[in-house]
DNA sequence: ATCAAGATTACCT
DNA sequence: GGTAATCTTGATA
């Protein structure tokens, strides 16, 4: 058997680098939660990066809290969170240990349990092919998507609950970059990077 | 103890 | 385009 693609998680090194260098190159991996003998998966297509040491949008700017100390850990930990009293946002963990940076998964073209993704965002099982696009485009519609909460925050993406596929590195001239979305401060910071022809964006 | 803000979304006009 | 929903967190007293 030859010329057929290694199915290979990211290892830590991947993680443990700059935290720009890991949002661009976290555009067209594939993320996995296993649920039991469910899996759900997706192509990641949006990120934000946000680096605590130098970023005030960053909840990690102010220094370590119980909320955000996994954000504090070396690279490849998933931090999930919980805001607007509705909503929970997952991301990754980057860089070294006491860095306090992380990359917030904005976006998510879905690939697998799309069934069940559809009865937890929808209330049905079956949607129009039209709604796939609402599925997963969102940081709050990927947790409701994937049920990611607060139970996973911690999570070490180098095992086998969740954790991200590798993939062919995309061009440069497939990657967009924008400011990002949402936030009240250091708004000038071009830290959003996306996959430029894809339907599966926020925005 | 109290309070304001929040890395969002859905639904309204 | 505007805003209600809903509750945790971190800051201040």
């Amino acid at each position: 058997m030859k010329n057929l693609p290694t199915i290979k998680k990211l290892p830590r090194k991947f993680y443990k680098r700059p935290v720009l260098k890991v949002a661009k190159d976290l555009l067209g991996k594939i993320i996995v939660k296993h649920e039991g003998r469910k899996i759900f998966a997706g192509r990641i297509v949006e990120v934000e990066a946000y680096d605590g040491r130098i970023d005030e949008a960053s909840h990690s700017f102010k220094g370590k809290t119980k909320r955000n100390e996994v954000m504090f850990r070396e690279g490849g930990y998933f931090y999930v969170y919980f805001t607007y009293g509705v909503h929970h946002c997952c991301n990754v963990v980057t860089g070294e240990e006491g860095h306090g940076a992380a990359v917030l998964i904005r976006a998510i073209e879905p690939i697998e349990g799309i069934q069940t993704m559809a009865m937890r965002r929808f209330g049905k099982r079956k949607i129009d092919e039209k709604q796939f696009i609402n599925l997963t485009n969102g940081p709050g519609k990927i947790c409701q998507a994937f049920s990611f909460d607060r139970t996973h925050s911690g999570l070490d993406l180098t095992g086998s609950k969740v954790y991200i596929i590798d993939m062919p590195s995309l061009k440069k001239s497939q990657i967009g970059i924008s400011k990002r979305i949402g936030i009240s401060k250091s708004t000038e910071l071009p830290w959003r990077f996306f996959i430029k022809n894809s339907k599966y964006l926020s925005r």
